[in-house]
DNA sequence: GTCTATACGATGATAGAC
DNA sequence: GTCTATCATCGTATAGAC
């Protein structure tokens, strides 16, 4: 309640910087961007993003916040669906590479939020430590329904971070790695059918990998 | 024969710089590295590193073929084997994470050139056309590799791109994945048992995933 | 409360003199 | 081969105009 400053309305100011940081955050990573590039783009002067932000990293904190809810928001509902696990991991994959592939900076700037650890000091490290927690929550629930399934005899015995690893490679990296994607598909990554192939491939080899089609009902033993 | 300048002997400066060089451009990115950061560690100042190397962009191009390099000599033998396609892949997959996990660096630098395509000017493109094509080389040698496979009826008829992609998401990103995969891990990504279990669980991924057991043979309807 | 002008210290890559 | 010098640009702070 006391938290918003205004009613900062829709198209505000606020709302640009955080757009267009974004996509510059994503294109060239954190130390990529300047902030005068940042303030051209949204019609401001350099000193005018510190009354919306107390600084770059709290800008950068903001956006990968973002940008993690959205995913969250997308993918929560198969994690958290009753059912069979089988089908409720193949709807959260389905439904990762739908915002994946939907908002083509999002891949790019998650994977470089990975690789850019050595980058923080100490108390810029702090600014993003709501990140990191909204990010592992996010995994653990992924985990948690691996283990289900694990359990319940439908997933063969894998360890569960390596396939959490593979996965997130088989979906982040690919949307992630941008013009050598490309060319190795020899045509874009986001184009409907680049997406859809992606998600018939990636589902048949989680399905062939994690799948224990010869154990369908509770056998344990091979 | 008139290439080299001098017989710059093993720990000369030269050596150093691109040693030193390529921890850091690892760990912070291209854009991350100040040349006076790289100096200072080997013990020069700032512009003594241009008596060496033309620019920043020349320097990064220089480390990055270097570890291509190291990783294609690895893995190129498994690659040009004769033999069973199945076996090749498994040896270029094993070889390939050895090497990654062998110097720490080699999969963050790896990861992070395929991400920065948006950071570099035309000309500075240019400098990166060698690399570009060693990495197209290898990358094509291992799609080769594919086919192979899949006309012998050993693999299913995966998408040689997407089953690329897959492959290198699950060995060069989880080895890029540093705070964030060991926390996913709950310890070291580098111990000599992390690396073993990984190499088991991309194996056993691989080989559930690609490999058409059902048709050791000749079948390809299903 | 939102934005801009000006400026500071630090650091960026690079030239030219020893 | 190495250092002194240079100049653009970095992120950030302050003071004031709408």
């Amino acid at each position: 309640m006391t938290k918003r400053v205004a009613a900062a309305g829709p198209g505000s100011s606020r709302e640009k910087i955080l757009e267009v940081a974004e996509e510059l955050f994503a294109r060239q990573g954190f130390a990529g961007v300047s902030l005068a590039d940042v303030a051209s783009r949204v019609g401001l002067r350099k000193p005018s993003l510190f009354h919306h932000f107390p600084g770059k990293v709290a800008l950068y904190a903001e956006v990968c916040e973002g940008v993690l809810a959205r995913i969250a928001a997308r993918v929560r509902p198969a994690l958290d669906a009753p059912g069979l696990a089988s089908l409720r991991l193949e709807r959260a994959i389905g439904s990762l590479i739908d915002e994946l592939a939907e908002h083509r900076g999002t891949a790019r700037l998650l994977l470089r939020s990975l690789l850019e650890d050595d980058l923080f000091s100490a108390e810029d490290q702090a600014r993003l430590v709501p990140l990191d927690r909204a990010l592992a929550e996010l995994v653990q629930s992924f985990q948690e329904l691996l283990r289900e399934g694990i359990e319940s005899g439908e997933f063969r015995r894998v360890s569960l971070p390596d396939a959490t690893q593979t996965v997130i490679g088989a979906t982040v990296y690919h949307f992630a790695s941008g013009e050598f994607g490309e060319t190795l598909l020899g045509g874009p990554i986001f184009s409907a059918e680049a997406v859809a192939r992606r998600k018939r491939e990636v589902t048949a080899f989680i399905r062939a990998g994690l799948i224990d089609e010869t154990a369908p009902l509770k056998s344990e033993g091979d």
